[in-house]
DNA sequence: AGAGCAACTCTCAAAAAGAGACCTACAATC
DNA sequence: GATTGTAGGTCTCTTTTTGAGAGTTGCTCT
């Protein structure tokens, strides 16, 4: 029997790392959506220094399209990780700013930064061999 | 003039948390593209507890298609994240397990992992609220 | 003899992402 | 006073990714 499966409520299923990986509500599968997609965690950490609006966000990120953008302020919000609060300006201004929840992941994300830099070497050499090699 | 922005070698590239975001050649993306796959970090935290089989893999994560388990398992060869090793029986067996720069990625999933845990209920929370909110 | 496993690959359909035009409303420029 | 620009989007169309599932090769077990 392996150790990597459990029953949850009489079910069988995958555990990793101690988690219950239930196909459907599994938190970590949930946050890894989140941190997960193309744009989510470049997104978070492009809010770091402070709130910034729409087209600050284009500018920051030139290759996302507006669509996208659109599309994962909205995820974002939708989670809880960023506000998005409308000035009566003319026209209205909308200045996307981080929660405490979204500071909170911010934190973890700074690490994988930090991380990445410290290897991005190694990979590109591993990157660099597996394809030299045929 | 902005803070988010840089100079690297005369281009003028956006700065996140210090790192110059030059949109080719960034080692963050780079990074942020393995473990932001939807399969990658998956992968990697199934083989926290030791080397695992292809078959072995499917049964752990049984939502994964054979054509993207193959396909992840590929993507994280490459970056030397995972190695494959054949065993010369009959049929031959394929073994895949963490390298040292797995193993060291691991560490940082482990702490999503428990932030995942920790957040989970705040996150449901505000996903319901917005959703409660037309 | 027939079924099953292991580790894939191949093809085709569905879903997600990207490109780019379009929209409303105001402000500044020529 | 006509054009151009900005802000914060939406809509449509095309391309890229994913997913579902059948097919492959060779051996083993019943």
């Amino acid at each position: 029997m392996n150790k990597l499966t459990g029953d949850v409520k009489g079910k069988r299923v995958a555990m990793v790392c101690g988690v219950p990986m239930d196909v459907e509500n599994c938190p970590v599968r949930d946050v890894m959506d989140n941190i997960g997609g193309k744009w989510n965690s470049l997104m978070i950490l492009s809010l770091a220094d402070g709130p910034l609006r729409f087209s600050g966000l284009r500018r920051l990120i030139p290759d996302i399209s507006q669509r996208m953008l659109t599309q994962t302020l909205r995820d974002l919000q939708r989670d809880g990780y960023i506000s998005r609060t409308v000035f009566p300006t003319q026209p209205p201004s909308v200045e996307y700013a981080l929660t405490d929840l979204g500071r909170s992941l911010l934190e973890l994300l700074k690490h994988f930064v930090d991380w990445s830099l410290a290897n991005h070497a190694a990979i590109r050499t591993a990157r660099d061999t597996y394809d030299g090699a045929p």
